[in-house]
RNA sequence: GGCGCAUUCGUCUAGUGGCCUAGGACACAUCCCUCUCAAGGAUGAGAUCACGGGUUCGAAUCCCGUAUGCGCUACCA
């Protein structure tokens, strides 16, 4: 065991919770939980103009829902919040002004106009883009709409130990002076971010592969502030089927989009975890205790993955054949509630719906499955649609079909007990009686009782649905069949 | 264009010089179970380990090159 992390998780909320960001929450707060080390929720709202009204609040939800947690943060009436950079502009304003009179910043006046006719010229000359540091030995006073720039090293090369890709290195001559402090008074992302690292003594930067490359402008800003530098790990991209960035495109991407759809929260750490983790050649299932208890960096993978929507429906399906029957119907309830017809009477029964569950649980991938027509509509709806001919059983025929339907309904009257185990002596005795096979009359039985030819077990599904409704959706599918014009016969 | 990272079945991956004629999982196929479906069980198909050179008695594993993919290249994060 190593020694205790401090890590945090720093999304800037600029729209939903994705789940590749969720990942890399995820990711450091397994480190954190694995090291009995702290977790932290910083919120990097450092961007005006694209800060989404709610973002936060989503990505808190998306957490919560997971059963992330974090271990400190400001005072929030009684319960602690996360961390928010747009309440902490004074410190980076500070800091970055410490940087120019240590000499390694400085204020650069040029105008976006004047940068972005740069980046064409260097573009159309097919030469690298960056700031062309115009302003850089001007030494140039504070006006306003100035932004402040980081005097990068114009030779040398900057390293650094990545915990997953090794030692990567980058000249100094290809780095330009990014900017620090914008004209509005926000840090940009490198100082806010480098400054709160060590202010909140964070050890372990786990973030995408995406800030690799920026990551030698992070080392030089460490040292220039006399900082260490906590350790490195750029974790892989989540892409989607196509093998570009998972975005909306490629179906949900917000991890409350998995929520709304019936996805498990324990379903959904083990396959994130799975996404660029690996414990060993056969381990696939496991528990957040047991992910915690394994997880390491040094099992993380290099390469980037997709997002296979099969198997996170085949490992939904596992937990939900897991789940004890009364969780089952506590979590599947609001979906009936929601997703059943309109006609369907409210508010369910719970007694009923606790019968017609086990009979599904194992038959859903995820829970809102459980309240679609394939799956339990003819459970809950007053009528059932289908066509008469899946009544007909092909080998038998037209009439001999309605004969032992007419046979079958009138034992199943006579029938005290509607219980399953009764239902199945009765009609496996009827069967050698009239001399079919088990599956042509159940199958009649079948779509007579549910208007489907593919259900969960005929028996436990007319005890569930009861004497009265079986027997008169027999009734129905008697007379169905009278007024039955085959084409053929 | 420049810089960086990556490259094992369709997908997620195991593999850290000999246990690899490359293992597991999802998906797929066949069979078993069986009243249908699902679940479960069994079996199978599926990867010349991106390609080309080295190093070595021996390479998926080490080195070099090429190709391809991805990322970064903003007063975005």
């Amino acid at each position: 065991m190593i020694s205790p992390v401090r890590v945090r998780y720093a999304p800037s909320p600029t729209g939903l919770p994705h789940v590749g960001n969720i990942r890399t929450a995820f990711f450091n707060w397994l480190l954190a939980r694995h090291t009995c080390g702290q977790f932290i929720v910083r919120i990097e709202d450092t961007d005006v103009a694209r800060t989404v009204p709610g973002a936060t609040e989503g990505i808190l939800e998306g957490l919560k829902w997971l059963g992330i947690d974090w271990d400190e943060g400001p005072n929030n009436g009684g319960d602690f919040g996360p961390y928010f950079q747009s309440q902490r502009l004074d410190i980076y304003q500070k800091m970055a002004q410490q940087l120019i009179s240590q000499g390694q910043a400085y204020y650069c006046h040029c105008s976006s106009q004047r940068l972005e006719q740069m980046r064409a010229a260097q573009i159309a000359d097919k030469k690298p883009t960056g700031y062309d540091r115009h302003c850089r030995d001007a030494e140039l006073d504070y006006t306003k709409g100035a932004v402040i720039r980081f005097k990068m090293p114009l030779d040398g090369s900057t390293s650094f130990n990545d915990s997953i890709r090794g030692k990567v290195t980058f000249e100094n001559a290809n780095l330009d002076d990014f900017v620090l402090l914008k004209s509005d008074g926000y840090p940009t992302y490198h100082l806010a971010n480098i400054v709160d690292d060590n202010l909140m003594r964070i050890s372990h930067v786990l973030r995408a592969e995406e800030w690799l490359s920026s990551t030698p402008k992070h080392i030089l800003l460490y040292a220039a502030f006399g900082y260490p530098a906590p350790v490195f790990a750029h974790l892989p991209i989540i892409l989607g089927s196509d093998r570009s960035k998972l975005s909306k495109r490629h179906g949900a991407v917000s991890i409350l989009d998995y929520k709304e759809q019936g996805y498990l929260p324990e379903t959904m750490i083990n396959f994130l975890a799975l996404l660029g983790w690996a414990l060993d050649d056969k381990s696939e299932i496991f528990s957040r205790e047991e992910l915690i208890q394994n997880f390491s960096l040094e099992r993380i993978s290099q390469t980037s993955a997709i997002f296979n929507k099969e198997k996170l429906d085949w490992m939904n399906g596992v937990y939900i054949r897991k789940l004890p029957l009364p969780e089952f119907a506590r979590l599947s309830l609001p979906f009936l509630e929601n997703g059943l017809p309109s006609n369907v009477k409210r508010p369910l029964n719970t007694n009923y719906v606790e019968k017609v569950l086990p009979l599904v649980q194992e038959r859903v991938k995820t829970l809102s499955e459980t309240a679609t027509a394939e799956i339990s509509g003819f459970f809950f709806g007053e009528n059932i649609e289908y066509d008469t001919s899946l009544l007909i059983d092909k080998k038998i025929g037209y009439q001999k079909t309605l004969d032992i339907l007419q046979i079958a309904r009138a034992k199943l009257d006579e029938l005290e007990t509607f219980e399953a185990p009764a239902l199945e002596l009765l009609l496996r005795n009827l069967i050698e009686e009239i001399g079919v096979k088990a599956g042509q009359l159940f199958g009649t039985l079948r779509t007579a009782v549910t208007g489907l030819t593919a259900t969960p077990p005929l028996f436990q599904t007319m005890e569930v649905l009861g004497k009265n409704i079986s027997l008169r959706r027999i009734d129905e599918a008697i007379s169905k069949l009278g007024n039955y014009l085959p084409t053929e016969l």
